[in-house]
RNA sequence: GCUCCGGUAGUGUAGCGCGGCCAAUCAUUUCGGCCUUUCGAGCCGAGGACUCGGGUUCAAAUCCCGACCGGAGCACCA
């Protein structure tokens, strides 16, 4: 009899290969922030690392200073960002700064014949690679290659003048696996360790040496990287290595943010398309951040997509479904109302509002106004003379007028269907909610300005992030990022 | 051209190695109801899927073959 047991809804398990202790490694370039993808594999290994009572490693896979350059602040960044995760890694490890060690297992394959140092032109390799034939240079002896090695780390020759290959088979049947290239020259200054060296690994070797030296048991890889496993085991072997445990998943698309890479985020960055990497428009862990998501939220979320080699489209709702969850019971409630409509209570002088901070506490909060409110645009579009609608919290009226707005105040509230909507105070503050779509402007209460930092719910509007109060000639501005 | 991988409700996901307990799990979305101290909150309820075709079998989401669809690799990118 098989037991099937009831497993709570998480990640798969781990495959174990018993009484191992568990090490996973989140290996990004540092060449921007942590975006929504970056952020499911800093998730996804650490939770596996706590799962199993084991080591979480961060490694930057910093070693193409050309085309994916690493971005010097971008390294803090995702430390930052993984301590806020609650995902501090157990061990850093920088590529960049472990040149030496690469450079000393390509000699270590030299010696043993496996690799080589090739001089062909990319396009004359491909003819070689087609024809599934070894091009001159994989014949050269051993005496040969270490010499011509030695010129690659001097700088005798430029950049694509050679690379050293890692023998493989070039009659595979699959022509991404013939020959690859482990290492390259790169003469440009890299930001971290500038220009100290000219020969630099490809991720293929890179992350090939590292695995094995900081002893990772298990590598959740993206289905792109598939064919990588394949290369790196000819390396393994000829190294007398054992491959970790792989794991692959497909790619995952957001669907609010469809596919933007780093590099490209960065292009518009630096353009000045966006404020920043934290604009609220962009898919980065800094904007959900600021933004006012709450970590376990974004744990959540992740855990529950899993592991799985379907390529995937999730929409962003399933996280606010999460967040909701975190926010709704912490978040104080206020009053906003966006492109704000003078309403003027006749027969009123000034009020006080003895308004709930939140639904299911007795805290409450005081909203003074004077014979004026302000409506938010949309109620006021859908208002029809005569109708009767409650201020909440305040009083029920009745519209005497359209343009302008004037409504009298009813003394004995009315019983059964009425609308319900929030207004803001005749010295209400100014706010302007920055969202993924644009900007909405609009009065809140004064209160909101004590709300710095908090996430908060502007009733009938949606949860936000009180980010900034700025002082203006006009009075206090209230900044605030929208959640959702 | 060569090679590899995948396809369960609108979206994710469980189940698939060891076929029956699957008239298929959970979440989210959608719809309806309740609440009216808001709501995009909460509570209750409903709807919605095994890509297709063959085969094996008493029995197939699960095993085999084929088709179709989707993704990826064949970079001196990560």
């Amino acid at each position: 009899m098989k037991e099937k047991e009831k497993r709570e809804p998480g990640l798969p398990e781990l495959p174990l290969a018993g009484g191992e202790k568990v090490v996973m490694r989140f290996a990004p370039n540092p060449n921007g922030a942590a975006t929504l993808g970056s952020t499911r594999g800093i998730i996804v290994n650490s939770e596996y690392a706590k799962m199993h009572d084991g080591k979480f490693i961060l490694r930057f896979d910093d070693t193409d200073p050309v085309l994916k350059r690493p971005l010097l602040e971008a390294y803090d960044w995702y430390l930052e960002d993984c301590a806020w995760l609650n995902a501090e890694p157990d061990e850093v490890v920088v590529a960049s700064e472990r040149m030496d060690l690469y450079y000393k297992y390509a000699e270590e394959l030299l010696k043993k014949g496996v690799a080589y140092v090739c001089f062909c032109p990319a396009e004359t390799f491909k003819q070689y690679k087609d024809h599934k034939r070894p091009c001159p240079h994989r014949a050269a002896d051993i005496e040969a290659n270490m010499g011509c090695w030695k010129k690659m780390l001097n700088g005798a020759y430029e950049e694509k003048g050679a690379v050293l290959r890692i023998k493989t088979d070039m009659a595979s049947a699959d022509p991404a696996l013939r020959d690859w290239v482990a290492l390259r020259i790169l003469k440009r200054a890299h930001p971290r360790v500038g220009d100290k060296y000219v020969v630099w690994p490809t991720l293929d070797f890179e992350s090939a040496i590292e695995d094995h030296l900081l002893g990772i048991t298990h590598i959740i890889r993206g289905k792109d990287l598939m064919k990588s496993e394949k290369r790196q085991r000819f390396l393994y072997d000829h190294l007398g290595w054992k491959y970790p445990t792989t794991m692959v998943w497909g790619r995952i698309k957001i669907q609010e943010f469809g596919k933007l890479s780093t590099s490209e985020l960065r292009k518009r960055i630096e353009n000045g398309e966006y404020e920043g990497w934290d604009d609220p428009q962009l898919p980065t862990l800094k904007a959900l951040r600021r933004r006012g998501f709450q970590p376990e939220a974004i744990r959540r979320f992740f855990i529950s997509i899993g592991v799985t080699q379907t390529d995937i489209a999730v929409s962003m709702k399933n996280l606010y479904a999460e967040n909701r969850k975190a926010v709704d019971a912490l978040a104080s409630r206020y009053f906003f109302v966006r492109n704000p409509k003078e309403m003027k209570l006749k027969d009123g002088l000034s009020f006080v509002a003895k308004a709930l901070k939140h639904p299911s506490k007795e805290d409450y909060r005081e909203i003074r106004t004077g014979n004026t409110v302000y409506i938010s645009g949309d109620d006021f579009a859908k208002l029809k003379q005569g109708q009767r609608i409650r201020l909440k919290f305040l009083c029920d009226v009745e519209i005497e007028q359209i343009e302008p707005l004037v409504a009298n105040v009813i003394e004995t509230p009315a019983e059964g269907e009425i609308s319900i909507i929030q207004w803001a105070p005749s010295e209400g503050i100014k706010v302007v909610v920055k969202k993924p779509g644009g900007t909405d402007e609009g009065i809140g209460e004064p209160l909101i300005a004590s709300e710095l930092g908090n996430v908060v719910q502007f009733e009938r509007y949606g949860f936000v992030r009180i980010d900034s109060v700025v002082k203006k000639e006009t009075g206090k501005e209230v900044v605030a990022y929208f959640t959702h």
